[in-house]
RNA sequence: CGGGACGUGGCGCAGUUUGGUAGCGCGCCUGCUUUGGGAGCAGGAUGUCGCAGGUUCGAAUCCUGUCGUCCCGACCA
């Protein structure tokens, strides 16, 4: 990477204007840049600025990946649908796959992630346990359907991902891989600059139970999440919280309310003039067994359905009909006179409440101060709420904040299930043969790109980070015609390449106010401005995009300042502070 | 899949209500002038108005269908 970046021969189509497809900052200013461009919904090119950053981040990676042990190999992106009826995701993992079929008639998908394919590689090859463990990796376009392809970048139909697969013969053995691999996320994270958190998290279609995502908060990321300042962090699908639940004070007992055409909990909050977190929503579902359940929670949280299908295999939330069909009143539900062989399953937050505002199974009517085993049984009490932001931490009792993130990457410890399924095994030391405990370890590489421009932007344009950037320094001459200006920047860019920064140099024919409107678009980390006006002093002037701080600094200096930002350089945003002084 | 909006030179848009020669800004090409924050003047090129049917003497404009794109929701390793 010690070429000159020549904009005069580089192709670099910035636009003045935002494209009118484009809403979020880094979907505009990428294109904008001229670093990417729109194929169809959720698929990109990448021109060449773009393609040098998506190196950049790829190189960072690699890295890391290899600082760990993993070891680089690539698959294919188009996969032979059998391996998928062997899993039994070809059923499971629905439209998003991407399906297609080849001449002869023979299906094919296209791969939204590889666990199939290097599983049914490593049953072929791994025979022992002296092989393990192993982990291997690739840098590769992965393909999804999704339902609504969306914010450029962070959602896309084709994207690259980082993907590694570990195989273990113990589960200790995969647990100290997953620990590797999240030390290297969280380097990975920091090098590109990220602001960001390891969150507990679902583990999804992948499979497995625990899971991790480094999620970098952003206001345009699609999870939310909350953490606390004793360390926990989760999703908020995932992530498990106390809700503060309250009750209605007057109620000394049970006592029936009339409460004519009230069916959400905002209106009964009203009609009482309580809050809604005094209030007991209920939520009726039933599982494969066809047994209905009824869920009990604080009226301002909604119920997570992931923790709710963990209690009810199965589960599904009654349909209008079916909850007619039961007699259960929609909108006054209550735990008070159920039909008989209904479970009833309440938060556990709720073991706190005395007395509930909750409905009364009654048409146009609700119980306030309903007690639980007195007036009703709680069959079951669980965690059931979706985690929001100033419910209490569970860890440590605490207020959570909330955020919004984009998860750029996650680690997952998948176990047996795909070893099992396909039948990979090995000879274990015992002589016995068992199945491969396995980890699989994704990062979104575009996804991150997009997610780097969300924390680095600002109304010019972009502001890369030193260690992304396509290139730290763009030395910015403005007259090229001159036979001073010119020549002086030609021997300040090679100066600089000599120091070893990556360097542009913008050579283009163009105004000044053009080069200065592109190099803030395109975000180069630092500018060297050369113009008639300073070299008449022998001064050009260094910029810092992150800042905006400028400075003129005698030429003979140049270099030697760019040397003490560069090695001076913490975090993302590079600094002279402390160079004139 | 539900709701909303939009498809007109490379980009951003007007024109559609009320059918009648397809326009503006940016960009692009030529020349001259200019040159520290998206230059000025003069000249020039570029359109099957998403596509297919229909109505009409005549359709960017009206009707039907279809494809594409974006936003909200449902969904999501």
């Amino acid at each position: 990477m010690t070429d000159i970046i020549r904009l005069s021969s580089y192709y670099v189509p910035t636009l003045k204007e935002d494209p009118a497809d484009a809403e979020i900052a880094s979907h505009r200013l990428l294109i904008r840049a001229g670093m990417i461009r729109k194929t169809a919904s959720g698929v990109y090119t990448f021109l060449p600025l773009g393609k040098k950053v998506l190196a950049k981040i790829e190189h960072i990676v690699r890295q890391e990946m290899d600082a760990i042990g993993a070891l680089e190999i690539s698959m294919p992106a188009l996969q032979p649908a059998e391996l998928w009826h062997e899993s039994g995701r070809w059923e499971v993992y629905g439209p998003e796959l991407m399906r297609l079929t080849d001449r002869h008639e023979r299906p094919f998908c296209l791969g939204p992630t590889h666990e199939e394919l290097i599983t049914a590689l490593i049953r072929n090859e791994l025979r022992s346990y002296k092989e393990l463990p192993l982990s291997l990796y690739q840098i590769q376009t992965k393909y999804r359907d999704e339902v609504r392809p969306r914010f450029g970048l962070l959602r896309g139909r084709e994207f690259i991902m980082k993907d590694a697969y570990s195989f273990h013969a113990s589960q200790a053995s995969l647990q100290k891989t997953y620990d590797e691999m999240s030390g290297a996320y969280g380097r990975i994270c920091d090098r590109l600059g990220l602001e960001w958190r390891a969150v507990e998290a679902d583990s999804g279609q992948i499979g497995g139970k625990t899971s991790c995502e480094f999620m970098a908060l952003a206001q345009a990321g699609e999870a939310e999440l909350v953490y606390c300042t004793c360390g926990y962090a989760a999703n908020t699908e995932a992530g498990e919280g106390k809700a503060k639940a309250g009750a209605y004070e007057e109620a000394q007992g049970l006592e029936k309310l009339a409460t004519p055409g009230i069916h959400t909990i905002a209106a009964l909050a009203e009609f009482l003039g309580i809050p809604e977190s005094s209030t007991v929503k209920a939520m009726a579902a039933k599982g494969s067994d066809s047994v209905v359940t009824v869920f009990f929670l604080p009226g301002d949280h909604e119920l997570n359905e992931l923790k709710a299908a963990r209690l009810v295999p199965g589960f599904t939330l009654l349909s209008d009909a079916d909850m007619e069909a039961l007699g259960l009143p929609k909108g006054s539900i209550g735990p008070v006179g159920l039909p008989q062989g209904v479970r009833v399953v309440a938060d556990a937050c709720l073991q706190d409440v005395g007395h509930w505002v909750v409905g009364a199974n009654e048409e146009g009517h609700h119980f306030v101060g309903a007690r639980p085993g007195t007036d009703f049984t709680v069959d079951l009490w669980a965690d059931l709420i979706t985690v929001k932001p100033k419910d209490s931490c569970l860890k440590c009792g605490g207020e959570l904040e909330g955020a919004r993130g984009i998860e750029v990457s996650q680690v997952f410890q998948l176990g047996e299930k795909y070893s099992r399924a396909m039948g990979a095994s090995f000879s274990a030391e015992d002589g016995t043969d068992q199945p491969f405990i396995m980890g699989c370890y994704g990062l979104g590489v575009t996804r991150s790109m997009a997610a780097i421009v969300e924390q680095y932007h600002d109304e010019k344009g972009i502001l890369w980070p030193m260690t992304v950037a396509p290139a730290q320094v763009c030395v910015i001459p403005l007259e090229t015609g001159d036979d001073l200006v010119q020549p002086t920047a030609e021997k300040l860019a090679h100066e600089l390449v000599e120091i070893g920064l990556e360097v542009a140099i913008d050579d283009r024919d163009e105004r000044a106010g053009v080069k200065f409107n592109d190099a803030d678009l395109i975000g180069w980390p630092l500018q060297v401005i050369v113009g008639k006006r300073g070299l008449a002093d022998s001064k050009v002037e260094v910029k810092l995009r992150h800042t905006g701080a400028k400075k003129e600094v005698s030429l003979d200096a140049v270099a030697e300042m760019l040397r003490f930002i560069k090695r001076g350089m913490k975090g993302a945003k590079p600094s002279y502070e402390g160079f004139f002084g």
